[in-house]
DNA sequence: AATGAATGAGCATTCATTCAT
DNA sequence: TATGAATGAATGCTCATTCAT
């Protein structure tokens, strides 16, 4: 990863925040823009204002930083899908919600994606620790979509392959759908809208 | 990338090939198995049983050997691609057949992650030139699925989305969509049926 | 030096031990099977249970640490050797029973090999501390063959070169002297007889 | 290892040396005066004025390098060994001719010392190698004494021992035998009669 | 008396790249 | 067309040491 760090001045923080809290975050936002060989603990280590030594103080090496920094993201994600989720609405109004609130956020849940590159780096329990938080993620939605499956809301499918194939919508790059030239990308509202509306139609009975 | 070349001899070439051609096909492999960083240019060299300044000699930079590599990749695709969804069938048979074939070939077709990585290494005009491969593959698609809204035989919504819903649709990865134990993934076949089903859904008229 | 604790639960200690003294004698431990810069702070630290801060809070620095504890051993193996020597019986039966010991207990008294990779690191005057320690632990024997030498039990040679010489040939490694395959290493008790038999030939009279 | 390269100007090379060569002769320098882990590839590649980079493409690891050495170092002695020992003169002369040889060089043949520091860097095979050549560099001179056994001009006892025993005693270290403050060493001379006096004592008959 | 947190300097190793042949 | 040799810059990781509490 080459320095470039992103413009402006960093918000400055209010509260001191507990430095492994802050690497995590950091770490975080690192390993969602850019690869996981991308980054090196020296950017972390920068973009913290610690040294590389103070990372390895609290995360004994890279493969243990990643993992402990995907968890936590993704226990934090699981946390934001279950608040929409479990509000008392119609399913497809909570879908759309959670949907433009991905969609807002950056905060690409490309799962797969986002762990290319640590096949022969990350050890097999690292890995399996990941997934296990992973598949928990897919897990909140799957319940959902099952208990409206119970209820006759919509048709009866595999809820697993239901919820990664709400999440792999959702993973759609609209930036880029746009014409040569022009950088008007439509608005999110409406991706999301043509999203759910898709995906909605292949799970409504009928 | 680490030292673990696949076990077995490695098919002896009867007809020699130019040597470009060898690398840009090594490389193929190595870049669709690991990620960028992952793969250093004596992977590449050693793999082909040349040395690393021969690489150097046809392609100037690894960026170069990427965006050539990864253009070359998406012709061919989008040739098979073209292949399968001209023959003269019902385009549901089509879509099957074409998802069938890719879930059968590891062929990730996952372009948005294979390019995890290389924000910071790629040129402008090589991102360009994988994007603008890359919309022609999907375009390929879209193509085939406008048609079919013109035709009637599908309900009329933006091409370009419905063509990156079938793809993003294809890259769930159903090997662990399993639960706790089980090794038993389902058949492919019963996979990109679902798969197609769901897809057919969004697309289809009522 | 890398994590490879010895097995086995360690010996609770009923007794309390001064902090230092434990430092002291975990050092010896470490300084005698490992080379100095192979043993870290750290790893005198955590053989402790104390934190490496502690350990800092009795010895200032890593060199000091290892001259003192290079000088306490050398002290406890200088009353070992003036116990043994000092019984009222021949001299060749004593110098074989230090042999014994010595050769029993792996404490390794190749002050010379020790000391190999301290050049940079210890300071004139430290290395000058080990040196006079080691010197009078020399002495020691020199003295009780000196005192032969006077009574005519052995001849007169350099009564210093007579007890390196001594020293010397215990360091002679019997465990590897075997053939190729064999593990059988010939018995403590034989080895030294054949030292002590070789070394009283050169220091007899005739 | 901490930066005071010897003083004077280094002999100049009138030939040109292969590039590994120089490596394994100025390694071979470096790790005779310091312990394996106080070196590091950087003293070795300043010390050959390249870069380490350069070591690395010769020697994979530091532990390839040191081994390679070592060896390349033993079948060096190894041939001088043989030389002189195999001269058309009495035991005894030859083996002090031997003796005041290695005194005068500085060339420590104390392995066990040397390799003190490598227990858990080297591989198995690695100290295995060095090992093997060591035994082979004794066992040159346990030959000698063999056959001079054989031949009935010394006595009989193991020729492995009896060649321990003479590299041991070639290592006392003389240079400290001097009383505090007296930098007149014995010449090396007399100190090479006092112990190949000492050895023949030991090994000959009555 | 003891420690948690932090750091600067160093180290083994890798890698993209160059260049003379 | 192809390569052996060489390198500068990184990168993951370690370690002796400091300091406020």
């Amino acid at each position: 990863m080459k320095k470039n760090r992103s413009p402006g001045r960093p918000p400055s923080h209010k509260v001191t925040q507990p430095t492994n809290e802050l690497i995590l975050q950091t770490a975080a936002q690192l390993f969602l823009n850019h690869s996981y060989s991308e980054v090196s603990m020296d950017d972390v280590a920068i973009e913290c204002n610690i040294t590389k030594a103070t990372v390895y103080y609290y995360f004994n090496t890279k493969a243990v930083l990643y993992t402990e920094t995907m968890i936590k993201m993704m226990e934090r994600i699981r946390g934001h899908i279950m608040t929409i989720l479990v509000e008392d609405k119609p399913l497809k109004s909570r879908l759309l919600k959670l949907a433009i609130t991905y969609l807002t956020e950056t905060i690409s849940i490309d799962i797969d994606g986002i762990m290319r590159g640590t096949k022969n780096t990350l050890s097999e329990s690292q890995t399996q620790a990941i997934r296990k938080e992973e598949d928990q993620m897919y897990q909140v939605i799957a319940n959902v979509l099952e208990d409206a499956m119970k209820m006759g809301e919509v048709r009866k499918i595999d809820p697993i392959f239901a919820a990664h194939a709400y999440m792999s919508l959702l993973t759609i790059d609209t930036d880029r759908n746009t014409k040569e030239g022009t950088f008007i990308s439509p608005p999110i509202e409406e991706t999301a809208e043509n999203i759910i509306d898709f995906f909605w139609r292949g799970i409504s009975k009928e």
